[in-house]
RNA sequence: GCGGGGAUGCCGGAGUGGUCAAACGGGACGGACUCAAGAUCCGUUAGCUUAGUGCUUACCAAGGUUCGAAUCCUUGUUCCCGCACCA
């Protein structure tokens, strides 16, 4: 392939891109667009190919958007606290900060050599101090609204990351991380976020966010989902513990209570004499991870306790269950062994009454001893006091309203989303913002003293949190009383960084507000978010919740941060494999663009598939590009030499530039890239067969959001000033278009096939071809041009109307022809 | 178990009721250019048949709806992914 200096033209625009500050953003009148992608972390590692496919994406739509006249909000930041960084940094005995600075620095340039047109003045990182300030003063603010708080829960525990997490990190039992971690279930006091508050909120917007994919929405409501029941409340002694169930129909039926063996008051339950066996009985469960917990047999034990049945102030016995979820509901159930499969299962198990309050219609008595399996599903009730002869559905009304009626239950929701568990036991996060005071308890560190800052000299020991044993950071006056207190040494998750970050990016400067709400309420919300989908459950959710909370304290006029989320795919090895070290299928973007340069990389990476689904890196097809590049270049070489010379467009030309315009945009404004390429490859061909500078500037134009650099370069070899980048994007009239001139180029086009056809045939019979008879009908003569026709076919073609008196056809071929298909004779 | 997304020609991948033997790219093959190679350009790329036609087989499989299906419905096969004892 010939050899150009790639680098050479893509250093030289970078450069004026930058000293230019082209793709600086300004608050203004015009109509905003606000384009981000998930900002990364910076791994020490690099850019790898996914992320510059990632970056594309957004680069190409921040392109467009600004050149069709929009004012472009297109930031980058990085996501910069984490365990990586923090582990490097044990490993190496040194600060967190120098990897992370070394890696962001890298990711810069890289993400420079990729000619992404970021706003590189907006620049957040997520470990500076006057970034991580704002997320101690969200904090503060959610302390006040009673939103964050300390509590004794049961936590998942990560051996390796030496750390709680978040309900959301966990994954399939295992660390997000560290998937060969098993996750432990300890019981600590730890900070938590009330995002249950929002959990009404948050599952019912997601119908409104019509920009989102459907996946992530059907993710979001799994995860948060929603269910409408009943509170109620069974007195175990004088205290009330509440249940929650979706089935209040079958109350009655309720023979046994059953609390997880995760629960925080369990020992409350238990009775001197069962002591014993309880103990053993949860050493055992603990001994099991969450994951094989799933294949156990459902096994319990009493706790000695007796609950009193809320309507037949019978007495219950309360079991402890190794298959009540602890975090759900209120980590207690009510079991109705006739019409739960599970409570059936223990019930049968340990010889605990079952007894049915529910028959299908027309169903046959329910025979506790020979019955393999609950009836679940709705009927008519029986054995249920004054209730009986109620279909479910009506059922459950009534048995709330009574239960209302006696303040022993209450119409309730239920929602699976847990509160977000922040507290983090390590150094390389945001620190939270609170000191403990022997004289007054949990204090908040005051608004003017924030950031509490992150010490600069620590010393990392083989166990635990360095914060622990830093004097110098833990002592701190108590904001209420001046004595000295101690401070939290536990950090944020570094979610929190993450869930307003792209708040900032509208005016990521300010000292003395965590940003200005009308530069945040112009640029916001986000119009395009661009990321990957694993993180469905986690920011995507954690970003609304904190979104509505700033709505809530008055900072923002807006509901929702985004408006059209788009999740890239998966960009996989040559092989399908992941690119990965270990299969040595890695190609890294800097060694590509090398090879291909970083324009014919990126068309690559945006047009193989549909940039939303999951493809392969193929060096093949990164040629293919560079081949279309480098068409372009030589074409506008040609030009510029007078190689080639202008020539006016052809009305058909015309329309087909019109109609490319069209569709190129239609196209790339809904991110079907690889359908816009198409688009363009064709628009080329047509303006291959000769055409003007207009022309062909035009197509630059649409060719430089996909490869700018080489655009500029073409645009500057044409003899302009400035910067594609800058041009307005081409406008389509509507009037150029001609549907009939381009059918009838598909009716010749057919033609020439029919007659190649006929060549070969007769060739094939081994007589020799000389010249082409055409017989078309009087109206359609002036479609067809005898020179044009030669060009393609090579051979003499000679048309007559088929009205010609004079017209040489020995055959009679001419009464063939129909309208739009000439006749032919060949001879 | 529940939920989501796929299965298209040699390959990657468009296409969601007729204009589809199915875009575009890659590969392969034939031709032009050339001393030659590369690059570039043109053409072919389901089969049979035919002076431009017609037929058959085709979009995982089997049924169905329809005048008409790659496209809609049902069932099945299979692959990927998410959640998972949620009361």
């Amino acid at each position: 392939m010939k050899q150009i200096n790639f680098s050479r033209i893509e250093r030289k625009w970078q450069k004026q891109w930058e000293s230019r500050g082209i793709f600086k953003a300004r608050e203004g009148r015009r109509r905003k667009y606000y384009i981000v992608e998930m900002y990364p972390y910076p791994s020490g590692f690099g850019l790898h190919m996914g992320h510059a496919f990632n970056y594309t994406i957004g680069d190409v739509q921040a392109r467009l958007r600004r050149m069709q006249g929009f004012n472009v909000l297109y930031p980058m930041g990085y996501d910069s606290f984490g365990l990586p960084a923090e582990n490097a940094a044990i490993k190496a005995k040194s600060h967190p900060k120098r990897f992370t600075e070394q890696a962001i620095k890298n990711y810069i340039k890289q993400q420079k050599e990729l000619g992404l047109s970021y706003d590189w003045s907006r620049l957040i990182v997520s470990h500076d101090p006057e970034f991580y300030k704002w997320d101690q003063w969200i904090f503060l603010k959610m302390f006040e609204k009673g939103l964050a708080y300390k509590k004794k829960a049961p936590v998942n525990f990560c051996k390796k990351c030496n750390t709680v997490l978040a309900n959301e990190q966990v994954v399939n039992g295992k660390c997000w991380i560290h998937e060969d971690s098993d996750v432990e279930v300890k019981l600590l006091e730890q900070w938590f976020l009330r995002i249950t508050d929002y959990a009404d909120e948050l599952y019912e917007g997601i119908d409104k966010l019509d920009g989102w994919p459907d996946l992530i929405k059907t993710l979001q409501k799994n995860w948060i989902n929603k269910s409408h029941g009943t509170e109620i409340d069974f007195f175990v002694g004088d205290k009330i513990w509440k249940v929650f169930t979706t089935r209040a129909d079958t109350l009655f039926g309720v023979t046994f209570l059953v609390v997880s063996a995760q629960h925080p008051d369990l020992m409350a339950l238990v009775s001197d004499k069962q002591k014993k066996e309880v103990d053993k009985f949860l050493r055992k469960v603990r001994s099991v991870s969450d994951k094989d917990l799933v294949k156990l047999d459902k096994e319990g034990v009493f706790t000695g306790s007796y609950a009193l049945h809320p309507l037949t102030e019978k007495r219950i016995p309360v079991w402890l269950g190794n298959f009540i979820v602890a975090d759900y509901g209120s980590g207690m159930v009510m079991a109705v062994p006739a019409h739960d499969q599970r409570d059936f299962e223990f019930a049968k198990k340990y010889g605990l009454e079952i007894r049915e309050v529910v028959r299908p219609k027309g169903g046959k008595k329910f025979n506790p001893k020979s019955a393999k399996e609950a009836y679940t599903g709705f009927g008519i009730l029986g054995n249920s006091g004054g209730f009986g002869g109620l279909k479910s559905q009506e059922a459950i009304q009534h048995i709330t309203n009574a239960l209302e009626m006696k303040h022993k239950g209450r119409k309730a929701v239920g929602y699976r989303l847990k509160d977000w568990l922040i507290s983090r036991q390590r150094f390389w996060g945001t620190p939270i913002p609170i000191i403990y005071c022997n004289a007054c308890g949990i204090v908040l560190v005051l608004e003017k003293d924030l950031p509490v800052k992150l010490p600069e000299n620590i010393k990392f020991s083989s166990k635990g949190n360095p914060l622990v044993g830093h004097d110098k950071f833990m002592r701190a006056k108590c904001p209420k009383c001046g004595k000295i207190g101690r401070r939290e040494s536990d950090t944020m998750d570094t979610f929190v960084n993450s869930s307003w970050y792209f708040l900032r990016y509208c005016d990521p400067k300010n000292k003395k507000k965590i940003f200005d709400s009308k530069k945040a309420n112009y640029w916001m919300p986000i119009d395009n978010y661009i990321g990957g989908k694993e993180h469905a459950c986690l920011h995507l959710i954690y970003f609304r919740f904190y979104t509505k909370f700033l709505r809530d304290i008055g900072l923002l006029r807006f509901d929702e941060p985004v408006k059209r989320l788009f999740n890239q795919g998966m960009l996989h090895a040559a092989d399908g494999r992941k690119m990965s070290k270990s299969y040595g299928n890695v190609v890294l973007p800097d060694e590509a663009a090398k090879k291909y340069g970083v324009d014919a990389m990126r068309m690559f990476l945006i047009s193989v598939a549909s940039p939303d689904k999951d493809f392969n890196w193929s060096d093949k097809g990164a040629e293919g590009s560079l081949r279309f590049v480098l068409k372009v270049m030589n074409f506008v070489d040609d030009f510029k030499n007078k190689k080639i010379k202008s020539k006016k467009m052809t009305k058909l030309q015309e329309s087909k530039l019109h109609r490319a315009i069209r569709d190129y945009t239609d196209d790339l404004e809904v991110f079907g890239y690889n359908l816009g390429v198409i688009k363009l490859r064709a628009l080329f061909d047509v303006l291959r067969e000769g055409c003007d500078k207009r022309s062909l500037e035009i197509f630059l134009r649409l060719f430089s959001v996909i490869c700018p650099h080489v655009a500029e370069e073409m645009w500057e070899k044409l003899g302009n000033r400035g910067f594609v980048s800058l041009e307005k994007w081409p406008k389509f009239d509507k009037k150029k278009i001609d549907d009939k001139l381009e059918e009838i180029e598909n009716q010749i086009n057919k033609l020439i096939d029919d007659i190649r056809n006929i060549i070969k045939i007769v060739k094939g019979r081994g007589k020799k071809v000389g010249r082409v008879y055409l017989y078309v009908l009087p109206q359609e003569k002036k479609n067809y041009d005898s020179e044009k026709l030669v060009g393609r076919l090579g051979i003499e073609v000679i048309i007559f109307a088929v009205n010609d008196k004079g017209k040489y056809d020995p055959e009679g071929k001419a009464k063939k022809a129909k309208p739009g298909r000439p006749g032919i004779f060949l001879e």
